[in-house]
DNA sequence: GTTGAACCTTC
DNA sequence: AAGGTTCAA
């Protein structure tokens, strides 16, 4: 049982109906700037902010809040008949039990000044570890689209085609038998329910037409979501074998899917299996390696080879970081 | 093997 | 123009 985190350092009392804010097991501290980072910086596309400090989130059957303390320690609190699922849930998203910092010293930033200024300025950022068929989803409908679209896509897709996660479904028949019970009517056929729905499984995918998804403004991706789901649909247990094989074969089956190139296959394995060394080439990538490493003209393929010998076996960290950078040197200063 | 256009829609 | 993939030259 993790201890309620001290009331004082948390600037808002939980809503009702949610758990008590509670510590998660890291001592690592985060700025606000490196935790947006995190959860909002192109990684996951299920978070939003709620105030400088906390964010709203899903993932899996989860629905979490986060919130930093005055110390930049991470405390949660969660939707109480979720609470005994997140917690554990949460620790193995947010990645836990490796050390960021233990981690990101082993890359080569004593030899390369540039990765040394990004890590510098993004101190503990680190890689999710997401579920594996909803990364693969979000990153199917990423091509062309900047974050804040991909969100909106992947919030039409939860609300209209995911399984609502709350209340559970025996709350909600306990509910309503209560309310039958003492003859309530208005409780009796409760409202299309719940503000929160899960992403749509790949099985649920397959039972969903073309037409409707594009209706999620998913545009020319709609086809790659509905083939890949028939194939999917198919295949049961593909998914699961792709995620548990070494890194390279895992990286060509999943660019047998439509839709999957490498760069979708590389984003879908750092975030959502934990592949440190899939390293992600896309236009950011493309610029800095330009910019900063020489490498005017360079082809994507060729980038990515460099960039897996010069940064090594965490070049998927490397991008991370190299990408938080030249993000925040394009947006206006604050 | 390489290059370029087409693919949808929205900020 | 946007964090890409695919198909045809």
């Amino acid at each position: 049982m993790t201890p309620p985190a001290s009331r004082s350092l948390i600037p808002e009392a939980p809503a009702s109906g949610w758990s008590e804010w509670q510590r998660l097991p890291s001592a690592e501290t985060f700025s606000p700037r490196v935790l947006a980072e995190i959860l909002d910086g192109g990684q996951a596309f299920r978070w939003q902010r709620t105030s400088d400090v906390t964010w709203l989130g899903q993932f899996g059957d989860g629905v979490v809040r986060i919130a930093l303390t005055a110390e930049g320690q991470l405390a949660w609190s969660s939707p109480s008949s979720l609470t005994a699922h997140v917690g554990p849930a949460l620790v193995a998203y947010l990645d836990l039990a490796r050390d960021s910092r233990t981690l990101a010293d082993t890359l080569p930033w004593r030899s390369d000044a540039h990765l040394a200024r990004c890590l510098e300025t993004f101190p503990g950022l680190r890689i999710l570890r997401q579920p594996f068929g909803e990364t693969l989803l979000g990153f199917l409908c990423s091509a062309t689209k900047q974050i804040v679209q991909i969100k909106q896509m992947v919030a039409l897709l939860a609300d209209r085609h995911g399984a609502p996660v709350l209340p559970t479904t025996a709350d909600r028949s306990s509910l309503a038998n209560r309310a039958a019970a003492l003859g309530d009517p208005s409780t009796l056929n409760p409202q299309p329910s719940t503000p929160f729905h899960r992403l749509p499984t790949w099985p649920e995918l397959a039972a969903v037409s073309e037409a409707e998804l594009r209706a999620c403004l998913l545009g020319f991706r709609a086809r790659y979501i509905h083939q890949t789901a028939q194939f999917l649909a198919a295949h049961p247990g593909w998914l699961a074998e792709t995620e548990a094989l070494p890194y390279a074969a895992a990286k060509d089956r999943l660019c047998s899917l439509p839709g999957v190139g490498e760069k979708v296959a590389d984003c879908v394995l750092l975030f959502g299996a934990g592949r440190l060394e899939a390293f992600p080439v896309d236009v950011w990538i493309i610029k800095t390696m330009a910019a900063r490493y020489g490498l005017q003209g360079w082809k994507p393929a060729q980038i990515a080879q460099f960039g897996r010998v010069h940064f090594g076996p965490l070049a998927g960290l490397a991008q991370q970081y190299l990408f938080a950078y030249e993000r925040a040197a394009a947006r206006p200063p604050v």
